[in-house]
DNA sequence: GCCAACGTTGGC
DNA sequence: GCCAACGTTGGC
């Protein structure tokens, strides 16, 4: 089993949002690599950080986990979705996503104090120009995180 | 709102 | 297949 971080922007999706809905598909990621994760890396049963990006203060605000594995993103074959993808066909469609499942709120874990530990210096996330919106956590960061900074 | 960093596109 | 131009992300 693997741990991710997984981006929203909380005026788009929020974890208030996920609290409420308990399960949702991450439709919409529209970057290879993040797909790549999805499709071929996320196991039932994984668990991820659910990160508030683009707002003050940017952080982790909840724990998700993949309720259901990668399938084709139907938003992609809605011409009038902001995510329609004309290359995409039924056979052969290019974007996929998972759904994650609400397992808890957490009291936010700003991006700042994230950046204060050493043990978690080499995060993705807190690497300079980084935009990935879904990344791997390494399972002693994902611990560190867990154990020393969400109570 | 600014702007650095990055991914994607498309002309050649 | 290179690379400049462009659009987007996201912290600040």
């Amino acid at each position: 089993m693997r741990y991710w971080l997984m981006k929203s922007e909380p005026d788009a999706y929020s974890i208030d949002a996920l609290a409420k809905d308990k399960v949702t598909a991450w439709t919409g990621v529209r970057n290879f690599q993040a797909r790549n994760f999805m499709k071929e890396q996320m196991a039932l049963g994984d668990q991820a950080f659910f990160y508030h990006s683009n707002c003050n203060p940017p952080g982790i605000v909840g724990i998700v986990e993949v309720a259901k594995l990668a399938y084709p993103d139907a938003t992609q074959f809605d011409k009038k979705s902001d995510y329609f993808e004309p290359k995409a066909t039924r056979d052969k469609p290019y974007w996929y996503h998972v759904d994650v499942k609400f397992l808890c709120k957490v009291p936010i874990v700003p991006l700042e104090e994230l950046r204060k530990h050493k043990a978690l210096a080499n995060m993705r996330i807190l690497q300079r120009g980084n935009r990935l919106s879904i990344t791997p956590v390494d399972p002693r960061e994902w611990a560190f995180i867990t154990e020393k900074l969400i109570r």
